[in-house]
DNA sequence: TTTATTCCCATAGATTGTCTAGTGGAGTAA
DNA sequence: TTACTCCACTAGACAATCTATGGGAATAAA
C-alpha cells in the first residue's frame, strides 16, 4: 500500500531547496550533535513539514560538510540503541552558519524587492 | 585588463539562485514583453546587483520556460534597432507566477521558522 | 528459533539547472 | 576598413538533488 500523503501542500524538494540544505543542517547542530536521522527529522518537524529532505540528498550534503570541515563526525549509539554515525558544528562551521544566514537573508531581500517593489 | 568587481558583496550566483530564476523572468514580464538582454538587466538592477543572471543560464531559462508554455516569443526590433527576440506572459505563465510566488513565500517562512524559531 | 520490522548508514545513476567559455551576426562609430 | 556594441545561442563541465536501492544490526512477532 502506498504511503499516505503527509499534509497540506505538496512538501518542497530540491528544486527550490537548493543550497539551502547546507544552511539548514548547519543551524540544526547549533543545539547539539545529532545523526543523519535525528537531523532530517528535525529540519522536517521544525519547518511543519514544508521542507522535505531525501535520504539521498541528506548523505552526500553531510559527507560534503565533513569534507569541508564545517562538522566533524564520530560513532555513537542512537536513543534507539542503534549504532549512528554523529555530526557536530565544528568552530569553522559556526562561522559558515554566520555567513551563509546573512547571504539568505540577502537573498530573499533581493528577490522580494524584484517581486514586490516598492 | 580584467573587469573590476561590481560592489559590495559578490553577487549571487546559481547555488542560491537555483530554481528562482524562473519565478523571476516570469515576474519581470508581467509588465509588458522583453527580450534577453533587458530581462537580465532588469532582475539585476531590481535586486541592486545582489543576483547575477548569466546568459548561460538566461537562454535555457527562456527555452525551458517557453518550452513549457510560461511565455511565447516573437521577433522585433530593440530600442537600439538591433533584431531581438522579445518574450511575453502567457495566461499559463500568469497562473505559474502566481502559484510559483506563493511557493517562494512559503519556503521563505519554512527556512525562517528553523533558522529563527520562536 | 525463525521471520518480519524498524532504525540507521550509504551508494549508483539519472536528472536538472547552473557556470564557463566561447561563436556569430548585424548595426554603429571611428 | 576596423573596431565596438548589442543580441542570440551553444557545448561541455559541474554541483546538488532525486529515485531506487542495498545492507547491517537491534527489536518484536510468530
Amino acid at each position: 500500500m502506498p504511503a499516505m500523503p503527509k499534509r497540506g501542500n505538496p512538501p518542497i524538494q530540491g528544486e527550490m531547496l537548493q543550497g539551502t540544505l547546507d544552511l539548514l543542517i548547519l543551524k540544526t547542530l547549533v543545539v547539539g550533535p545529532a545523526h543523519g536521522h535525528t537531523i532530517a527529522y528535525a529540519i522536517e518537524h521544525r519547518s511543519e513539514d514544508v521542507l522535505q529532505v531525501e535520504h539521498g540528498s541528506l548523505y552526500p550534503a553531510l559527507h560534503r560538510l565533513e569534507d569541508r570541515g564545517w562538522i566533524a563526525s564520530f560513532w555513537g549509539t542512537s536513543e534507539n540503541n542503534r549504532k549512528a554515525r554523529y555530526y557536530r558544528l565544528t568552530p569553522k562551521g559556526r562561522k559558515q552558519l554566520t555567513a551563509q544566514t546573512s547571504r539568505w537573508d540577502e537573498i530573499v531581500r533581493a528577490v522580494n524587492r524584484i517581486l514586490r517593489p516598492a
